[in-house]
DNA sequence: TAGATTGTTAATCGATTAACAATC
DNA sequence: TAGATTGTTAATCGATTAACAATC
């Protein structure tokens, strides 16, 4: 496969580019450079140039990259040029939050159920889905053909319910619960823990 | 400075340890080696042995790590055996997540204060903080000497919220707004954006 | 003692950068 | 044309790993 050639930490970067190039254009631009976009992302010219290299070529010498056509071709190679359906698992606080987010709208991303296992949630509305129980997680998965989910359960459950999801045929899973999942090779998985970030800075504090 | 010398990348797992190292604390172990914090984590156990020889040396041959004590002296090294207040700017539904999340308690951190620009929400108290009126953000961090702050308003305004902290003395921002900020040598900044995260993991996809 | 595991060294592996010919 | 910027190569830089003496 070509794309295993291609370094993790490459692929991380991509959407980075892509995020910068969408600001770029809703200011209005046309064109950027390696240089340009190093900048903004206070990255080397060389490293975006090289990454890029990866997958293509998408510039012109002399005027750089036409932000309409890379936009395009990044989101070609990150397969976001489709929308990808989502399960949410878990409706509290921060499952609410990410139902009402309406950021993933154009980035390749909605959300199409959301489950819970307490029966005070169950059948309640939340931004205009309805909260399933999480006995028909399964099915309900299968049936729809959700690839991606999104965990927001506390930390004791997170596993089980990753597994569930995996059984069910989902393929990348961001888990927004403070512990490592055990996936089997091929399951994608990636974590948002703002502990693990404040921890992180305030390293460099007095 | 010491602190110079260990790699970011090296800081970056420490929270990652300590994390773990409370999961298996809260299972009721008492010891743990390097082979078993790696298989927990997904990494080598020569890399977590490196990684904490640029701090010390925590643990025993032929025994491993008194969880007890090297979280100890994890938390130490992360500076997280004290709490930090903290400053949340942008009272959404994402801060609203944020403001109602349990979790900072024991982990080195507190909400202290919470402002809005929106003036039907200034006033309103959320989990028991008073939502206050961000013009008075420089005046109350500086009084309370806030040193690290979670930005959860929209991309738009991040990068004029981002210098007014660092105008009030704020060292370490936990940015959820999708764009890279601009901020002086010597400030901190992590990024908590899950679209970014999809879209790393649709690249695996088909 | 025998087995286990540390901390550290040196080798390997991989990522980043500087430089430049090509060319828009 | 002159200036700008690409894609790519080779060199540099840094991170990870394997191996092992030390020792609990």
């Amino acid at each position: 496969m070509e794309k295993n050639q291609v370094p993790d930490i490459v692929v991380a970067r991509l959407p980075l580019y892509l995020q910068t190039l969408k600001t770029l254009e809703n200011e209005g631009a046309y064109n950027t450079s390696s240089k340009d976009l190093g900048q903004k992302l206070g990255i080397s010219a060389a490293q975006i140039r090289k990454d890029l290299s990866h997958f293509g070529e998408f510039g012109k010498q002399g005027t750089g990259y036409s932000i309409k056509y890379l936009t395009e071709c990044l989101e070609e190679i990150l397969h976001v040029n489709k929308t990808w359906d989502m399960a949410l698992i878990g409706v509290g606080f921060l499952g609410h939050a990410i139902v009402n987010f309406q950021g993933f709208y154009n980035q390749g991303f909605r959300i199409k159920c959301v489950f819970d296992s307490d029966p005070n949630k169950i059948g309640q509305i939340v931004a205009g889905f309805e909260i399933m129980d999480i006995k028909n997680l399964e099915a309900t998965i299968k049936e729809n053909r959700i690839k991606v989910a999104m965990i927001t359960v506390h930390a004791e459950n997170a596993q089980e319910v990753t597994e569930k999801l995996i059984n069910a045929g989902v393929k990348s899973i961001l888990n927004y619960a403070p512990i490592v999942l055990k996936v089997p090779t091929g399951i994608q998985v990636q974590y948002i823990n703002p502990i693990i970030e404040l921890q992180h800075m305030t390293y460099y504090l007095e």
